[in-house]
DNA sequence: ATTTTAATGAGATAGAAGTCTCATTAATGC
DNA sequence: GCATTAATGAGACTTCTATCTCATTAAAAT
């Protein structure tokens, strides 16, 4: 998943070695992330030895390099989760996706809260939030891909408005309310999502 | 809203000087911040005419002092929000709700984000968050405020299931979702939270 | 008014981020 | 193989965070 080498240099010239040496920080910041500190980036270059000069040369800051190390980790494709034998109700497919989500931010929870923090903080404060690599948005084309059997039934603004709403309970943002604002466990979190989800999905139909 | 005096020495003593210090200190942060960068520790020290040493007796970092000042913002009370004149209609009422939080967090987004990026980091990375309140959770009391009207006609496992749904929509994680992922302005973000909003009050109510 | 001492100020120190410069190494094209 | 030059390493330098020490100021108790 790691993407293509520097786009800075030349196009042309020793390709490969950006590459690993690129992969080669992305995979020491992820595993010195893992245990839920933030690493300096002197560890990290250490950890990838390679110089302090050279890191510098790869990401314009050391939260550049740790959102892309925690961006780099690999989502479920919609393919992989709606393919022949997926079933055909919506709230069964969306319940799939919540699945899958769920499971990401849980086993790599450190490294989520990190790119989080690092590009809410992006946006407006902490200076410019230059070289933060853009949030991206993963879980929308897997909501669209689990609202797939509803796109005959529903107008395009009510699936627009469902996929949108739907996108609020699916994802880090909403792990972080049940827990830190709500105190709730992994499974409480699970059914009250698991309802809205349902919730969202019946109103939207009912006003086909 | 300010917090009482600190907490560290001694009981007794000088308790107005240090709450005009520590007070001092937050709305100097506050007035730095409100222009979308974050301060140095120095410059919010030299705004509130107090040396670099005693900012750091009042908050163990300039995230913890910058968080602090952003929660110092003060939120409408259920009783001012719910008084003698207000709607008894819970989607109304959950609607009030919805329009203080996007006028308080639009107003001081910067100041939001931090505090989001700071507690969301404190958790789990960052090192152990210490110095640094934990989250604190200010929509809740409104939500339930709102949700009154529902008391007797929900049952009390529904009704609770439903303030926790719609605590995800209502708040600065939602905003995040709205701007940050999807990319939505503040009328279109609006306007799928009143619609998910209503579509979650409307099945919590069907299922009575 | 004087004493006590909490609160503060001034400054030294250390660690880390980030920027530069210049020398060295090694991959690629010939 | 050899030359070219992209990639890298080493280190100086600045800024900011954070901690600590010691002297000074001023609130409160007597």
């Amino acid at each position: 998943m790691t993407a293509e080498p520097p786009l800075g240099g030349p196009r042309r010239g020793r390709a490969n070695q950006r590459y690993r040496t690129r992969k080669d920080l992305l995979v020491a910041a992820a595993r010195l992330a893992s245990d839920g500190y933030k690493p300096t980036l002197e560890a990290v270059a250490e950890e990838a030895r390679v110089s302090r000069a050279t890191a510098y040369r790869y990401f314009p800051s050391i939260d550049a390099l740790l959102v892309e190390s925690a961006l780099d980790l690999e989502t479920p494709t919609p393919e992989a989760l709606f393919g022949p034998g997926a079933s055909g109700d919506p709230v069964a497919r969306l319940e799939a996706v919540d699945t899958a989500f769920e499971a990401m931010i849980t086993a790599n929870e450190a490294a989520m809260r990190l790119m989080l923090a690092e590009t809410v903080r992006g946006r407006a404060a902490g200076g410019d939030g230059s070289g933060v690599p853009a949030r991206q948005n993963r879980r929308s084309p897997l909501i669209d891909g689990a609202l797939e059997p509803l796109r005959r039934e529903l107008k395009p603004g009510a699936l627009k408005r469902l996929r949108q709403a739907l996108a609020v309970m699916i994802g880090t943002e909403a792990f972080i309310v049940f827990r830190d604002v709500l105190g709730l466990d992994d499974a409480e979190a699970r059914r009250v999502r698991r309802w809205a989800i349902r919730a969202l999905v019946d109103a939207a139909r009912r006003e086909s």
